[in-house]
RNA sequence: UCCGCGAUAGCUCAAUGGUAGAGCAUUCGGCUGUUAACCGAAGGGUUGUAGGUUCGAGUCCUACUCGCGGAGCCA
């Protein structure tokens, strides 16, 4: 294979001649003298083509370029401070590799609804490159965060026979002979059973929600991490969740810097991500409210808007924990100490990002867990192996989950969860 | 499902009820250091759909369609 050198590459090729291949990014044009913006996907690079340096036909492949026309070029790399990157490549010949007519996304502004059209092309953009290496690098810290801990990844059906937490609206589809089918809107209750058997296991994909939520908080197909631990308290989860929150943030600032920069993220606000985050319980949270004079009754939960008047009393994520058990989940462990709360905790982001994490303790006992099921309605026989893990050397366990393009949206800054995610889905918008 | 806002050139937007315009993009011309380059010219429209008021509707009224934002639900 031939020697592919690209933009990122550069430093090592000073003063060399290099060929390389990419998109025309923008073009200027003096008379005699033409700068093309090249992109390859690792940066930016200027490369000035001279009347007086090339053929008659050269110049001429260089003035028909238009706007993402792919190209090959060759010529001398130089350091140069007028030019973006630093670097600047000195043309000795230019070949034309597929034309590019009416590009539809132009240098200047847009409406959401037309890029959200052309997200395909969208994507080429600066800030969209940007943010899709963000996202890339958080999935990767994720990943080392939880594999440095002995974790083993864990993956779950996406096809389940039933709504795992039986509240929210689910993706239906015809399972052949076995009627009706689900896709999932969590691992979590898989994730247990992995727990189980593995001690630390952690989920990581995509996840699904029907609800007709049109707000720029929600996907219908998100991704989730979860994390899932035998033998953690509700404590231990907190603990866990703070520290893997300071390490995704703390990783990105280190090695992300040139693409906040290009969001113009205020970087500031996240260098204040470090532990420990402030946790107050459901009834502070209320005092809160309160005080703010949110007239709010005790049972409730919190909407967007009383989330961001918590959450701006802190300067990092805020921990709220011990939610009354009516408003969450079947299957998590109510507080010994007071039967009316759960032990629950929601990880608010700062900068009204909202709700990023979920997380509880977990019911373990057997016939508590089998009340509760009858309390929700739910038939209990989809839950029978899930019941198992309570008969079968049941232990206390504890997790929670990350969406992913919430994360990715609090940290690069972003206006709307649509930009976090390559071909967002949304209750009017299955395309492109 | 409910509440609010919107739809005019390929795109972003203007246009007291009185000849539908600008910037960008495209095409042509000029310029040997441009940074969303600049300067000059050209092409480009059934003003979302249907009806109504009016001498006259992009503008006012009614209905519909589509989109956007928010609430609820949640990550």
């Amino acid at each position: 294979m031939e020697k592919k050198i690209t933009i990122s590459d550069l430093s090592d090729y000073v003063g060399q001649d290099v060929t390389l291949k990419g998109w025309l990014y923008n073009k200027r044009s003096s008379g005699k003298v033409k700068f093309l913006i090249l992109r390859d996907g690792t940066g930016y690079l200027q490369c000035i083509v001279f009347k007086g340096n090339v053929s008659e036909d050269v110049f001429k492949v260089a003035d028909s370029l238009t706007q993402e026309a792919s190209f090959e070029i060759t010529g001398k790399v130089k350091r140069e401070e007028r030019a973006v990157g630093g670097f600047e490549l000195d043309a000795t010949d230019v070949k034309l590799i597929g034309e590019s007519h009416d590009f539809p996304i132009t240098p200047k502004e847009h409406g959401v609804e037309f890029l959200i059209d052309n997200r395909h092309l969208w994507l080429r953009s600066k800030r969209q490159v940007s943010i899709m290496k963000i996202r890339h690098r958080i999935v990767k810290a994720i990943r080392d965060f939880f594999d440095e801990k002995g974790f083993t990844l864990f993956d779950p059906p996406i096809i389940t026979p039933n709504a795992c937490e039986g509240t929210s609206t689910l993706f239906e589809l015809d399972y052949f002979d076995l009627g009706k089918g689900y896709l999932t809107q969590s691992g979590q209750l898989y994730a247990e059973a992995g727990a189980l058997a593995l001690g630390k296991v952690y989920t990581f994909g995509p996840t699904f929600r029907a609800e007709k939520s049109k707000t720029r908080r929600h996907l219908t197909e998100f991704w989730m991490v979860e994390p899932e631990m035998a033998f953690y308290d509700l404590n231990d989860d907190m603990d866990l969740a703070e520290e893997f929150l300071e390490y995704i943030v703390q990783t990105i600032l280190k090695e992300k810097k040139e693409d906040l920069a290009i969001l113009e993220r205020d970087t500031s606000k996240l260098e204040k991500v470090v532990r420990p985050f402030p946790r107050v319980s459901y009834d502070d949270a209320v005092e809160i409210l309160k005080n703010n004079g949110v007239d709010f009754e005790w049972g409730n939960d919190f909407g967007a808007a009383d989330e961001t008047i918590i959450s701006n009393q802190f300067d990092r994520p805020v921990m709220v924990h011990r939610y009354p058990s009516e408003i969450k989940a079947f299957y998590m462990k109510r507080d010994p100490e007071n039967p009316k709360v759960a032990l629950a905790v929601d990880v608010l982001a700062p900068e009204g990002y909202g709700e990023i994490i979920g997380g509880s303790q977990r019911e373990d006992d057997l016939n508590l867990l089998l009340e509760r099921i009858k309390q929700h309605d739910l038939p209990q026989s989809f839950f029978e192996w899930y019941l198992d893990l309570r008969r079968y050397g049941s232990v206390p366990h504890s997790g929670f989950g990350l969406g992913l393009e919430r994360t990715v949206s609090w940290i690069c800054g972003l206006e709307h969860l649509r930009e976090a995610i390559p071909f967002p889905r949304m209750i009017y918008r299955n395309t492109p």
